[in-house]
DNA sequence: GTTCGCCTAGTTCCTATTGACTATTGCTGC
DNA sequence: GCAGCAATAGTCAATAGGAACTAGGCGAAC
């Protein structure tokens, strides 16, 4: 089996190269970043590619994307430090074969690689199925957030440093009665019932990309 | 150079135990968890235990501490996902003799576990200057992380998911008042004010590293 | 076997937040 | 001009949250 894999972390990619080589694979390139994966599956098309899923930058799912096109017969095989269901379904929407977590031993990756290159999804069943589950983007909060107001949008940055009403009035120069009006129309247009759990949202599912490029 | 691995990635650990022994080293023990890496320095009295950082909720500055004290001789050197100088102070005070990084080549890091087993400090001039500068570590919210207890960390989740305390206290099986209580000693030890702020600080500072691994 | 930390549970007092309203000003587009 | 919207400001009642305590049970450490 001929392996290209790809890493940011150099000790972890050089390591698993020489575990590889051990086990008798044929790990024909490290990469450091998702170009140099990409220019190493185009080079040798190998039979899988094991891309790692934390890139700073966030563009490995991009990249799964571009090696499925260059090389439609690699497969690709996420390698994730966390179990993360929402990236686990994008990865496989891009066209991932599979997704495995760095805690598990070099014969379970073995494993999974090889289900991959047998056509197969190499898929925690577990993982999967909450990947699965949560298709209701219909009543979407976040489909809210397109309609936050300038000022809203600075109200939500004082709720996320936590500050209080009064602090919030403060900052923007206004009374507090207006500070609070903007949190509750905030609230009511993102459909919670709390300052905290607009927090909530925002970290949990609104990226650094959901702001307004003005007043990010 | 006799060498115990702690890294709660099995993919990493096993791949390096391979990758070290090739290159003419002896990695007497593989562990999983700063205990079993403890046990292990126990054990086998290693020249050097190389020990993720990666074991949030303090345990793996904590176990430097206790590596330290029953192997003297042994040399702890600290392996973490990115450059944290603000770790890189705690884990050289506990008594660490070195802080490499992942992206390293491992004849980087073998350079790195050389130096320390040589007795000199192994980490980044870079790095460690950038450790040295801020001496604010007093009042420092982030420490405090470390004093958190299990149930405060399923506290502070209720928190980050904008849960009302009532919410909590059903999550948790308890009564509203032990759930008040537990987000009272939570702010008390984060020094702040309200949930808001807790959960603010999380999203701003605290990455997914500082939750701990059997909670994440 | 006593001390200590953690989890549990409760009280009291006070403040902050929220929901459901009304209302004025100023700007924009039809 | 006028409708519509954002931003401003306000009220009142009900609820949630925070500060500052006390206190028992339980397991681990000394």
């Amino acid at each position: 089996m001929r392996i290209v894999v790809c890493d940011d972390h150099l000790l972890l990619l050089e390591a698993l190269g020489l575990a590889l080589g051990a086990k008798g694979h044929d790990v024909v390139a490290l990469a450091g970043t998702p170009d140099e994966a990409i220019a190493a599956v185009a080079m040798h098309r190998p039979e899988v590619c094991l891309l790692d899923v934390n890139f700073p930058g966030g563009n490995s799912v991009a990249a799964i994307h571009q090696i499925r096109e260059i090389s439609p017969e690699t497969k690709v095989v996420m390698l994730s430090a966390e179990a993360d269901h929402a990236v686990v379904g994008r990865a496989i929407a891009e066209g991932a074969s599979g997704y495995v977590g760095k805690e598990k031993p070099i014969v379970e990756i073995i494993e999974m690689l090889d289900r991959a290159v047998r056509g197969q999804l190499a898929v925690e069943p577990a993982l999967l199925q909450r990947a699965l589950r949560p298709q209701k983007t219909t009543e979407d909060p976040l489909w809210a957030l397109q309609f936050l107001t300038d000022r809203e949008w600075q109200v939500m940055r004082c709720i996320m440093e936590g500050q209080t009403t009064e602090e919030m009035a403060e900052a923007l120069g206004v009374q507090r009665s207006t500070a609070r009006t903007h949190v509750q129309n905030l609230l009511t247009k993102l459909g919670v019932h709390s300052r905290l759990q607009a927090a909530a949202l925002m970290s949990a599912h609104g990226s650094h990309e959901s702001w307004p490029a003005h007043l990010r």
